[in-house]
DNA sequence: TGAATAACTGAACGATCGTTCAGATAAAAG
DNA sequence: CTTTTATCTGAACGATCGTTCAGTTATTCA
């Protein structure tokens, strides 16, 4: 996953990634039958992965608010720490064969149904104000996500502050 | 550049180039030193007109309000034409040598400063509220080049619709 | 310990890569 | 029309690519 993130899928050989992991090439090929399917199953772990995590934070039975600010911290945290696989998994969708582009890409959009029907119960609440849920929803992730660009550990603000000025900014975007 | 976006730069080969403008591989180093060189111009170039078109539309006396505004709409109309470019000079800045990638990086940067420049005289004038200015500044960029990831022409809403949408985003965003 | 299985090496396959360049062809200049 | 310049072709270069596989080495199991 590093070496895709930083050179690419197809800039990095299995030469290169046997040596990563001190093999040869061939011996690759126990592993998986080819270096697409190697591509696809890190994206899908992942995206697995990202849902999975989000399942065990989201607190299903609190109202909206405190939801979505437990989904603007989680996503933050949760992609800064995976920086790498993040990156490929939205950048590298294009050397996926068809099917397995569409599964990623099922696995993104339940993701962001998972926020959608956050924003939603809260319009119902009556606390948010959204023209939009759907595209409110990608908006928001849209905005999560980009603390990759700029984020470093040794940075100035910590993880919290980050996830802390965000939240603020979330909240106004919804509650209008 | 549609190239580079389909299929990433490393997996287009000078052939392909090539073929795509009707000459053979070697005639294209009339016009280009390498492929690198490539890569580098036409990301520079998309900076530049990105830069250059919005000096041209910055109503730049207007207050910081309107100002936002036109960025906003401005940015999404600018990109989502340009949806290749925008998706090449983001992800393949890796593959850029250190002293080409600093020359873009240095582009976006300037640009994320226009922005940050109009925030902060909105906050100057007591009509926003910011924390951050610049981490404001890149959290509505990654807001708005991401409608990038869902919009299409033939969609059910239009571009002044979306702009709009976006706008009021943006808007609560800043004002609190 | 010996047999069975799993894992890995190292070489090889045809294909394709970026780039170069001598020679052919086209366009511009005088 | 002739010369000069710009542009392009087509072949070639060494390098590297993903993948395969017979043979070797390591591990597991009885």
């Amino acid at each position: 996953m590093r070496l895709f993130a930083q050179h690419g899928f197809a800039a990095v050989s299995m030469r290169q990634i046997a040596t990563e992991v001190g093999v040869q090439a061939g011996a690759l090929y126990n592993y998986t039958p080819d270096k697409q399917s190697l591509l696809f199953d890190l994206m899908r772990e992942h995206m697995d992965a990202l849902l999975e995590a989000w399942q065990t934070e989201d607190p299903g039975g609190a109202d909206a608010r405190a939801r979505l600010e437990a989904f603007t911290r989680f996503h933050i945290r949760f992609n800064t720490r995976r920086a790498d696989a993040v990156f490929v998994s939205y950048m590298e969708l294009r050397n996926l064969t068809e099917e397995n582009f569409a599964a990623v890409t099922e696995l993104r959009r339940v993701y962001e149904t998972r926020l959608e029907e956050i924003l939603r119960a809260g319009q119902d609440a009556g606390i948010f104000t959204l023209a939009e849920p759907r595209i409110t929803a990608m908006a928001v992730i849209a905005l999560l996500t980009g603390v990759n660009t700029w984020y470093r550990d040794a940075g100035r603000l910590n993880l919290d502050e980050v996830e802390t000025l965000y939240w603020d900014m979330v909240r106004r975007l919804v509650e209008g």
